[in-house]
DNA sequence: CTGTTAGCGCGTTCAC
DNA sequence: GTGAACGCGCTAACAG
């Protein structure tokens, strides 16, 4: 491998001003800026990425904890991340902690280990693993979710509004028995949205019934078996507000499977978009996340933080937008 | 920031030890042994991976350079490769090149200047980036698609063989004015899909029409687009091919906007699965690739390329699976 | 089996 | 504006 002494030898000069030429943050005479261009440029050489990080004692890594990037969600989340990170000059970890503390816990540590520059998660129901990067003291933001006790810049959506708005939408249709399938009570983001769609019930004057709320795990399966169950119901509901795009889906798959259709049989408003939702028969109505923002948000945070430290934490909430299509038509 | 020195003034070893005690390469006596990790635990040391990585000149990180994660044939091999990585103590670093070989260029770049341990690369269609890592002799896996020239492992699918049995599933429906379109004329994905595409209507004894077929830029504004034209056409195509999911989900925006409905005005049949092809309507037929597999696969070659770099290049061709259903159906 | 020693390649003092 | 020297934290080689 050549280093920068082989640079420095070839050129003339000492190491120090091969290293000053390249990092380009002091003067330096001109014409021995050329000769080590010059040097570099006849030798291929090419700076030592982690001997660099070692002396600086900080490396060029973002990792990205989330659940799943399968999700789309999260996807976009990603993305929108990454393109802050390419033009910061870093790079991104991916992470899946398929919600599992223990797998949360891991990649939190490997954060530490390997010191990455920042972290951007969604924090499963425990908060071991962020608790662990708050302690360190590491640039960190929090996406999507809220946990308690943690204090760190924090990235979220109008949950409950954006339910209040979905709900009250099924309601202004004339549709009155709604049911609710939520996510595990310990998340924020459930236990917000599932307040929105209450508030929303009582603005409209409709009881609230119990028996009509699911909690799942905001994956596709357990939406299909919390939709089974709601059917099961001597009075079934009449419309429908599931609070995240893969569950929306289990039941819209579990619908088909019955030969239900919606809105007819049972209107149908999703929490998060789904790509192609235009696609899906009928078009589905969402309340709609800003997802690629809401990771190009967090990526700005995470600068911030980084360029000055000593900032008060800052919670950022964007708004959500409801998308209607042809699920939530209103009821004959 | 307390060091490997701290840990063993305080546990009465030398650093030596207390590196072997760590990374548990070698025998140490068990007495010693405890009180090194007794120490480690009062000081709550953490093992720093930079200073690690410049010791070994090898980082514990995998590259993904692919050209969006928001698609998701890619996000679904990311999580492949992933999964497998994080078996074999690897981080996947995330690159998105948006198909510009200045992106990839620079991508590749950093992976060596950061030492990363391998690539796994969707190369674009032109080979500089894989090139240089080729070159760098960084153990490299190439997915999806074929470079010219470039000796590296590879994982592909059968695409010749799926396009072929997708199209012969439209002939053997009745259609016989099938329609095709494809990727970029450099990209091998595109041009072995068409391949199989002509292979399959000569096997059906269909003349080749190239009016039929349209390169547009596997995205879904050139599916629309190239839908658009085909519609335009004096003897419109009763059937279509489309040679990736982005493609096809635009060209089924196409018909839609045109109030035009598959299969009855056109039949349609795309390569690679959509999420949750079954609520499209009407459900989308689909030469399915084993998008998780590819990952997967990728992640087993390179960790074997790690372990053994003098074996000789392979390349694993997995089999696509036809999907059928709505859009397909039989001429009525 | 253990300790001593010497770098890995770089950036940054500190003198000049 | 430049060079010499040191050390970031660790592990591999060697000697014992």
């Amino acid at each position: 491998m050549t280093t920068i002494y082989d640079v420095a030898r070839r050129s003339g000069v000492s190491p120090a001003t091969v290293s000053r030429v390249l990092s380009g943050r002091r003067n330096v005479d001109p014409e021995l800026s050329e000769k080590v261009r010059a040097a570099v440029a006849e030798l291929g050489y090419r700076p030592n990425g982690v001997a660099r990080n070692l002396r600086k004692s900080s490396t060029n890594l973002w990792a990205v904890v989330i659940s799943d990037i399968e999700n789309p969600f999260f996807t976009s989340l990603v993305r929108g991340l990454e393109d802050v990170a390419q033009t910061e000059g870093y790079h991104v970890v991916l992470c899946n902690s398929d919600e599992d503390p223990a797998k949360e816990a891991a990649y939190a540590s490997a954060v530490l280990t390997d010191q990455m520059a920042g972290v951007v998660i969604s924090p499963t129901s425990t908060a071991e693993g962020v608790q662990l990067l708050a302690d360190a003291k590491i640039p960190l933001v929090m996406i999507d979710r809220r946990v308690e006790g943690v204090e760190a810049d924090t990235v979220l959506v109008d949950n409950e509004h954006g339910a209040f708005e979905g709900v009250k939408h099924l309601i202004d249709g004339g549709y009155q028995r709604i049911a609710c399938i939520t996510g595990p009570r310990k998340v924020s983001t459930a236990m917000d949205r599932l307040s929105g769609y209450r508030s929303a019930l009582r603005a409209g004057g409709i009881r609230y019934d119990k028996d009509l709320v699911r909690h799942a795990d905001f994956r596709e399966a357990g939406g299909y078996a919390a939709m089974e169950s709601l059917l099961e119901l001597a009075d079934p509901p009449e419309a429908l507000f599931a609070t995240n795009n893969l569950m929306t889906v289990g039941a819209l798959e579990c619908l088909a499977r019955k030969g239900l259709r919606a809105p007819d049989d049972i209107a149908v408003v999703g929490f998060d978009d789904i790509p192609w939702a235009d696609l899906v028969v009928p078009s589905l109505t969402t309340v709609a996340q800003p997802t690629y923002e809401l990771g190009r948000t967090a990526g700005m945070l995470l600068k911030d933080r980084t360029t000055s430290p000593g900032r008060p934490p800052s919670t950022v909430t964007l708004r959500t937008e409801l998308h209607i299509r042809a699920t939530s038509a209103p009821k004959k």
